[in-house]
DNA sequence: GGAACTGATACTATATTAATATCAGTTAAA
DNA sequence: TTTAACTGATATTAATATAGTATCAGTTCC
């Protein structure tokens, strides 16, 4: 079972990259180069965050993309449901069986369960987040102003 | 996301109608019509249940397949391990900047515990832990004897 | 005007999942 | 002893989702 597409996974490091450069335009070619991510499926990815207002575009010659929300804010589940929908166990398990009785579905209840520490957990890991652990990481952290 | 397939979906159903006859074999005909699975998938998927040692069959006219094991000791997540292959949140997300320090990866730590939780869920629910409960919603409870 | 960009959209390729089809061999029982 | 009801094994197709490519029009900066 595999929880994050390619796609997901590409969004999540471009926008890494958008948030390391807060408040500039980067062009696609850029970021493509940078995170190693196919030109054109990136191209397409970006207007996605457009339309999901997580970045703004700018058009023509030193155009690009740039952030336009606080990286804290931006969390890998926003991303998952923008990309991949909503986590789900199963449309509804047992169809025949139970689901003439949904409300009373103990499965159900311990099925949603998981999807709520699923959820809690990716609402907790934010682009911020990630990118201040990448700077632990690779010993880049910038002194605060 | 989609959590279960149908072939894990249709594994499990297929395993609550076996587990309802413990001791006596059940025709594959029966449980597709019973669980509403189509017939030739369901075929594929006992056989794949046999390699896995939760059923047995026996050929020949009043053959079937037979549940071997005791419901209580087959999880969801077995089937989900057996079906789908191992929960995984991303091979190695960000492999280019943050995998040459995997140890220490703050993210994979998130990553791997979302992992612990999901599975340690579903290694709860059990074929048994189903059956009673769609027992006790249908009202099919037998007494103990 | 031309190079460096995005917007929009159409297309192809690949992989995964879901479903069907076929035929050989086994068993029970009429 | 034949036949209907079964599984074993495997091949094939269909449907869907994911991943990646191509093209052209329009914008902006120099
Ligand atoms: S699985 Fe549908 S209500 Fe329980
Ligand atoms: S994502 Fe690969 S080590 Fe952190």
């Amino acid at each position: 079972m595999k929880v994050l597409t390619k796609k997901t996974d590409y969004a999540i490091r471009a926008l890494l990259t958008l948030a390391a450069s807060r408040g500039r335009y980067v062009s696609a070619k850029t970021i493509s180069e940078e995170q190693d991510i196919p030109y054109q499926f990136l191209r397409g990815l970006l207007q996605e965050l457009i339309r999901l207002e997580l970045i703004v575009s700018k058009e023509g010659a030193q155009g690009g993309v740039m952030i336009s929300r606080d990286p804290d804010e931006i969390s890998v589940k926003q991303l998952i449901e923008g990309f991949q929908g909503k986590v789900q166990v199963s449309e509804c398990m047992f169809r025949k069986q139970i689901c003439a009785n949904r409300a009373n579905c103990v499965l159900r209840h311990e099925i949603m369960r998981i999807e709520q520490v699923v959820n809690a957990e990716f609402d907790k890991i934010t682009i911020g987040s990630l990118l201040r652990n990448l700077e632990v990481i690779q010993g880049h952290v910038q002194p605060a102003v």
